[in-house]
DNA sequence: TCCAATCCCTACGGGAATGCTAGGGTTTCC
DNA sequence: GGAAACCCTAGCATTCCCGTAGGGATTGGA
């Protein structure tokens, strides 16, 4: 039951791009860098959110991406939803035909609502409200984790 | 974002246990039959359920499981975090110390936040509640779907 | 005009996890 | 004694994760 590093770090990304506020284009080379990122792998993640429009490129010398929307038209779970397909804790709830009886299952009905549950809040995260948490702490903008995961 | 078969299978075998309300212990072969699950692999997810005390084992001819506790005070937060673990979105949640920088991280509070409605979510439905639901939908006892994920 | 910076696309590959299968115990009832 | 059950450990094929690598296309500036 875990977020990918995809994910993560194509949030990351994300929130890097939406704090600098830039109107240039920000190169990825300095976004891998202020995340503590793989500048290559980061690479992979864009191409997705790019054609998503969640982020726009500029090629060539002085290029780089930004944002597609306003940071407020922008959640979280359309980043997720971009890089690692459907928010779902099954296959069954989001695509019926996985599941070999999709009606008269209870243990169904445990996971569409926890889908619901999830997607309801990533979908009310933007980055916008990120921004701003991060703006009352100061120290929230830079190096993440990048570790595995426990609980 | 998935829950692996572990623990689908767990929830499917132990509401299993709980619909049929048997004084007598259960036969793991019926339990499989019944959601067309296999023995083999369902023997592996028991062990870990009686350790944690959920189901009480008789061993030997007419032997079988039983649940440890009354239907009511057993959730699926219960079983999943028995074979699959703590439930959470990213390790670093869970573990303080899988994370190179746990303060000053903002997606950090993405994943907090959302451990926390899952697990809240899951922590409230019991095997009762399954079971008063099915009672509804009569047709909700049988085979379950075990296929991937989509959503 | 060249060159460096940048984005872009595809492939590959090591390592871990998943989802079982298998073999061989031990216990207990009939 | 034997069958039915639980119990324990290994192994293994497949898939997925998490990058690395190589090369190509585009663009601005010296």
């Amino acid at each position: 039951m875990r977020v990918t590093t995809r994910g993560r770090y194509a949030v990351m990304a994300m929130f890097d791009l939406a704090v600098r506020r830039s109107p240039e284009p920000v190169p990825l080379k300095q976004i891998a860098e202020h995340q503590g990122l793989s500048e290559r792998y980061l690479e992979q993640l864009m191409a997705p959110l790019r054609r998503a429009g969640l982020v726009r490129s500029v090629r060539g010398a002085q290029g780089g991406y930004t944002l597609g929307r306003l940071p407020g038209a922008i959640s979280v779970g359309d980043i997720l939803r971009v890089v690692e397909g459907p928010i779902s804790p099954v296959a069954c709830v989001a695509n019926p035909l996985a599941c070999a009886r999709t009606d008269g299952c209870v243990t169904r009905g445990i996971w569409s609502r926890l889908r619901d549950r999830m997607v309801e809040l990533l979908d009310s995260i933007t980055l916008a409200d990120l921004c701003q948490e991060a703006a009352s702490e100061p120290s929230m903008v830079g190096v993440d984790d990048r570790a595995g995961s426990l609980s």
